[in-house]
DNA sequence: ATGAGGGCATAAGCTGTCTTTATGAGCAGC
DNA sequence: GCTGCTCATAAAGACAGCTTATGCCCTCAT
């Protein structure tokens, strides 16, 4: 069983107006990745050295990391430190922030690197958002020297990148493949119904029916957003709006907070899922689903790194 | 070659050489928190309001984040400020980062309440480590004054807890359901098996068969863990370990690299499977389905608090 | 048109945090 | 006992971020 010794305690609780913010409370990325780095190695000044500070410096800052969470995470001895059994549930939790973390940071990346990179990439927003992140990251794994830029468009724009040159590989989610290029399908997305858990579709026993979304008033994007196009093609033009949000993050917080029934990607909801904070209602004899493509000028086949980057992306 | 890989098995995120850590090439937190601000308010003046800051500070931080990541985030105007196209984008990876902070302060704060706190939970780990958080976020969210005190364990202390009215609700996965224990299911788990992308395994046409399985060495969890309990006994105690390592983080981690198919509960690998650095391999014959309950002590249904986080978990 | 108000930028000074260097002390194995 | 590993402590310096005090720009209402 976990010992979790608290320390002492510090009242810090100002009850802030507007919801205090939790950068005061949790410890920052170079902390957190000390502490990774300490749970990997068993050692402070390994870690220490391993994140390029000295090793008075990694002590002072677990120490410190100690007194803000006012839990033991490693146990001290002569020999190196481990982790408590808090701390092994620390460091989990903490994995989490620093993975984000490395995600956003090769996104960024992407982002600034638009002159001299040698890989363009042009995507849709949906797939910028969840998943070239991550690709990334395993690209730059794996050529750690590969220049990325990233542009982040419609289907129409990252068509166009392609065709003048300027983007060498494109993502687009939809139903249908812009002229002028060649693609392949290398997921597959699909559109779901979710409610906040306690909203009567939650329970339901049998599976939506077409008629019956269609007849229902729905927390929906904006007209013309990629997954409102798919969503009234499958339904044939009638979704009706219960109300009209311009991202999919204002969507999502209207379902969770109970305000109706959404429909969304399924990349856009899987922690949501796991956690129960949404939850799926299936639905029946409506295609909600869509291939999510690369693409590239017809006959250039992609080469180099775009190709290193679409095998990534198939695996 | 029995497990005891200790720590050294956690292999998150290897420092790249060179380029140092993440945390000097991602904002910290309470840039990323004011950046969220900006997008929902519109507008520099009301997001350093909300966060706490004056108008000048919130003025140089966004705008030193916009030089660290060489990027124009924000468009400022006399009429307010919104996001541009990259900024929408860094803001939806930011979002991200913040969120799993919030998780991470939830938990944490939950490790240190011990004494005064007004409910005490007892969770095996699996659970602990990705479920209470969001859990414990939405409690808080209804009732922000309750303390929450987290303890994590395998099943058996968490029924020796309650028993010993150390704990007020306990969370347990597992097959069966310790004596004297009360309990509801709240969720259902299941192991799956899955391999890096390019494994072979990942390209099979046909399930796998349970004694195929069997006969094949995998990457495990080691021996008396929750997991490999539930595999064993599927399997009729025969498993074959490839390798044993000591925490999930740690499997995962052989299984992206390539190492062989791992056997793993589906909550731990999500997010993995979304982004394909893993792929489910189906298995057929084999039943690796698992409950997630709430337990109490016999007679002694959940009031107060704990009836209030039980409701939450089931929706 | 003119003043009021909201919104953002700049400059200067202060404060706190994190850092390094320098040192001490505990434990293991030869 | 010596060497090598571990971690802790102390003192001093560097840097980032904050606040206060301004000023400019734009819009809207009078």
């Amino acid at each position: 069983m976990s010992s979790v010794e608290g320390q002492q305690g510090r009242n810090g609780s100002r009850a802030a107006a507007g919801g205090g913010s939790v950068a005061h409370r949790v410890p920052d990325l170079g902390a957190l990745e000390l502490l990774l780095a300490v749970a990997r190695l068993g050692s402070l000044g390994a870690a220490a050295r391993e994140t390029g500070i000295t090793q008075p410096a990694a002590s002072s800052r677990i120490r410190s990391m100690e007194r803000q969470l006012g839990v033991a995470l490693v146990d001290r001895s002569p020999r190196g430190s481990r982790l408590t059994d808090a701390g092994a549930l620390v460091t989990d939790w903490a994995r989490r922030i620093v993975e984000a973390a490395e995600a956003f940071d090769a996104g960024a990346q992407a982002l600034r690197d638009r002159r001299d990179s040698r890989l363009r990439v042009a995507a849709s927003m949906t797939i910028a958002e969840y998943l070239l992140p991550g690709w990334l990251l395993a690209l730059r794994a794996q050529r750690p020297d590969t220049a990325v830029s990233l542009l982040a468009g419609n289907s129409a724009a990252v068509a166009e990148r392609l065709l003048a040159d300027e983007a060498d590989l494109g993502f687009v989610e939809g139903v249908s493949v812009p002229t002028g290029l060649d693609s392949v399908v290398i997921a597959h997305d699909r559109l779901i119904v979710v409610t906040a858990p306690r909203h009567p579709w939650a329970r339901r026993g049998r599976p939506l029916e077409g008629a019956e979304l269609a007849a229902t008033p729905l927390i929906l994007r904006e007209k013309g957003s990629g997954t409102r196009q798919v969503l009234d093609a499958a339904l044939g033009g009638l979704a009706r709006p219960l109300i009209e949000l311009s991202s999919t993050t204002a969507v999502k917080a209207a379902a969770v907070s109970g305000a109706g029934p959404a429909v969304l990607s399924e990349l856009a909801v899987g922690e949501e899922l796991a956690v129960r904070r949404l939850v799926r209602v299936p639905v029946q004899g409506v295609s909600l689903a869509r291939d999510l493509r690369a693409v590239w000028p017809t006959g250039h086949r992609p080469v180099g790194p775009a190709r290193e980057l679409l095998s990534l992306t198939r695996g």
